[in-house]
RNA sequence: GCUACUGUGGCUCAGUCGGUAGAGCAGCUGAUUCGUAAUCAGCAGGUCGCCGGUUCAAGUCCGGCCAGUAGCUCCA
């Protein structure tokens, strides 16, 4: 049969010959380094029969899809020492993920970290090994059996969710077998560096009214100095981690008496938050924004107009009975603004000429979640969102959407974080009870989302199941320290809230119309927000951004006077400058600031007094000068004013 | 909310087999006036997260709660 290789050549093999066959023949080397092949697209095992003339791609480990294989191995071989050393423990999934592998298990009984280096001690054993790993398939009925003969319940309940006609394939290594549709390394001894990192739960087919299992996870690499590098890299990215950067950089605190979820911002938290947010309420100022101040609770009554009452209520603060509800007040602390805003768009008459109305606010907004949810400044019950909403024509969507799109792109840039962002489209999943029941307006919403961003040309991921209760959005992510993904913008179209809130203009034609909402985010919310920018910048924040800019360090008293002087006249400048005027020696004074990470220190002795001049020390290595004060003010306030990034 | 782990001065950590606590840094006081990442000395500081139980005796064992961490579920 014929062979076609990427490069456009092909080779003749004979009947029989296997897709190993096929890379020895290409080259020893190829032969030595494959993991897998793909023929015709699809990835197949290297001991695999080929079955016809097809095009070639021999896969190795410099492959994305060569290293999953290698770690789906290295997940079987999990479980397979699982397996011997907890005889009575059930299987359940163990696939790859992005840095590594897990397997779920059934224990009987919980395990420990200790347990883990017990089962790293196997899977050596199972490598040393070097079982062969083969691939057989089976008819759904013997599939079931013989799952079933080895005990293993969540291995036929996946094989009877099978879609009728699936190819049901095992994988049988040494005396181990697994359900998986493949494919494997060629065997186990091919493994080189892996180490199992943690245990979790999780629950069965990610739902939570099953039962949770223990989930195991892995990493495996080429190379042992792979491994090593990425475990390092691990441990670098943990002193970035904002939750303990932010703490001992004097950001923000939690207190076990004020609550979960509840950080306090201190000082430099709070001076950074008012930074931001006055930058973000002029800017909107100057592309047409209007600010509002709203309350931070409502009557039930107004959650049940805006379907919050019915869609959300599990994560609102209620204040007072909701069981009296209608006999007495029953109040709530805001989830969001939206309801609030709209009230201020039906306050008066309005025409098609006042449209689009955009209502902007740095909201506060109290959201009940779950304790295990919550995470340092990620993840809080009280935080503040730039949170806008346009009340707009319907055809003037598009516009508005993208004019939303720019202003938080803009946002992004100047913050430096515009590179470390995704787009997802996030749209309405199966379960519609979720959702506003309202299959039209969800298909044309979607739809006209989804022109908009490809008109845009925007590179963005669809998800399922993602939407808001009233439609779909638009989510920028964003990755921390650990890899784990947030939202930290959204652009939201809502088709239900005119309606609901009895919204109305006058258009041309002196006839009553129900807006279109936008709902959106322009630089999402400020803790989160904080949060990314202490990891992004490791707490060296740009100078635009940091608390503190300007540290003026006086090597002697004979300085101090020039130095109290020169702080002054910082300030009133508009530089944040702040004097550390301890009776400590120049190094300590420099170590600390450093530690402090201020972009500049001044150190001023005898010699500066004397020229009138400012030696500065900036927090990054080997930038060091002499200016007279004013170079000095005039530079600062450059950079400043100009947003400019380290 | 679920699973697992963790909780000792402001911070980082030690504390053996249950016998009522130690270090460094920070703080305070004094000395020192010093030129680009830690001056020296002295002092003070802890109901061992909280509540309860077992015990002659609990930081240590058990239970409950609170808070933190990893992940799941949920989400800006």
């Amino acid at each position: 049969m014929k062979v076609t290789l990427k490069d456009g050549s092909i080779i003749e093999l004979n009947d029989g010959a296997t897709y190993a066959d096929a890379a020895r023949q290409i080259s020893e080397g190829l032969y030595r380094n494959a993991v897998c092949a793909k023929a015709n697209g699809k990835l197949v095992d290297l001991f695999s029969v080929i079955d016809g003339d097809c095009e070639l791609e021999i896969v190795t480990l410099k492959d994305k899809e060569g290293l999953d294989v290698y770690r789906h191995t290295c997940s079987h071989v999990l479980a397979q020492a699982v397996k011997a050393v907890f005889p009575t423990v059930s299987l359940a999934i163990g696939p790859v993920i992005e840095n590594g592998f897990y397997y779920d298990f059934d224990f009987k009984t919980p395990i420990t970290m200790d347990d883990l280096s017990k089962i790293e001690d196997e899977m050596k054993k199972i490598i040393k090994a070097d079982f062969k790993v083969e691939r057989f398939e089976l008819p759904r009925k013997e599939a079931v059996k013989l799952m079933k003969n080895y005990g293993e319940n969540y291995k036929v309940e996946l094989i009877n969710d099978l879609p009728e006609g699936s190819v049901i394939s095992f994988y049988k290594q040494g005396d181990f077998t697994d359900l998986c549709r493949g494919p494997h390394l060629p065997s186990t001894g091919k493994i080189k560096a892996f180490k199992l990192t943690s245990i979790t739960g999780a629950y069965w087919r990610g739902d939570e009214k099953n039962k949770m299992l223990t989930r195991i996870y892995g990493t495996a690499f080429e190379k042992k100095a792979e491994l090593d590098e990425y475990l390092a890299a691990l441990e670098e990215a943990k002193k970035r981690d904002h939750n303990k950067l932010g703490r001992e950089l004097g950001i923000f605190m939690t207190v076990d008496t004020i609550g979960q979820g509840l950080p306090i911002l201190m000082p430099k938290g709070a001076k950074i938050m008012q930074i931001l947010s006055r930058f973000v309420e002029d800017e909107e100022e100057r592309r047409g924004w209007m600010i509002t101040k709203t309350p931070y609770m409502a009557k039930s009554d107004l959650y049940k107009i805006s379907g919050h009452w019915y869609h959300y209520r599990d994560k609102m603060f209620v204040l007072g009975d909701p069981e009296k509800d209608g006999e007495e007040e029953v109040l709530a602390l805001r989830p969001m603004t939206c309801p609030f805003q709209y009230q201020i768009f039906k306050n008066g008459l309005k025409s098609y000429k006042d449209l689009p109305c955009r209502y902007s606010e740095t909201a506060t907004e109290f959201r009940n979640e779950n304790s295990g949810e919550m995470h340092g400044l990620i993840r809080v019950r009280q935080f503040t969102l730039s949170d806008g909403h346009i009340v707009c024509a319907p055809e003037q969507i598009e516009d508005e959407f993208k004019k939303c799109l720019d202003l938080s792109n803009y946002f992004l840039e100047c913050l430096g974080m515009k590179d470390d962002v995704t787009f997802r489209f996030s749209k309405r999943g199966k379960n519609k009870e979720k959702y506003i029941d309202n299959d039209e307006a969800w298909e044309r919403t979607q739809k006209k989302m989804k022109e908009i961003l490809d008109d845009i040309g925007l590179k963005y991921v669809e998800a399922d199941d993602e939407a808001a209760f009233y439609g779909p959005k638009l989510d920028v992510q964003a990755k921390n320290v650990f890899g784990k993904e947030d939202t930290i913008i959204t652009i939201q179209l809502d088709f239900a809230a005119g309606e609901n809130f009895g919204m109305y203009y006058i258009d041309q034609n002196g006839e009553k119309k129900v807006p279109f909402i936008i709902h959106r985010s322009s630089i999402g919310c400020y803790e989160r927000t904080l949060a990314l920018l202490i990891e992004k910048y490791a707490g060296a924040f740009p100078l635009w951004i940091a608390p503190v800019q300007v540290k003026v360090l006086n090597v002697t008293d004979r300085s101090l006077e020039y130095s109290e002087k020169l702080v002054e006249k910082m300030k009133a400048a508009g530089i944040r400058a702040e004097l550390d005027d301890r009776n400590e020696k120049i190094g300590k004074k420099i170590r600390d600031a450093q530690l402090e990470k201020v972009p500049y220190m001044l150190i001023l002795g005898d010699k500066e007094v004397e020229e009138g001049t400012v030696s500065v020390r900036a927090r990054k290595e080997g930038d060091v000068g002499s200016f007279t004060q004013d170079e000095f003010i005039a530079r600062v306030l450059f950079e400043d004013r100009t947003h400019k990034l380290d």
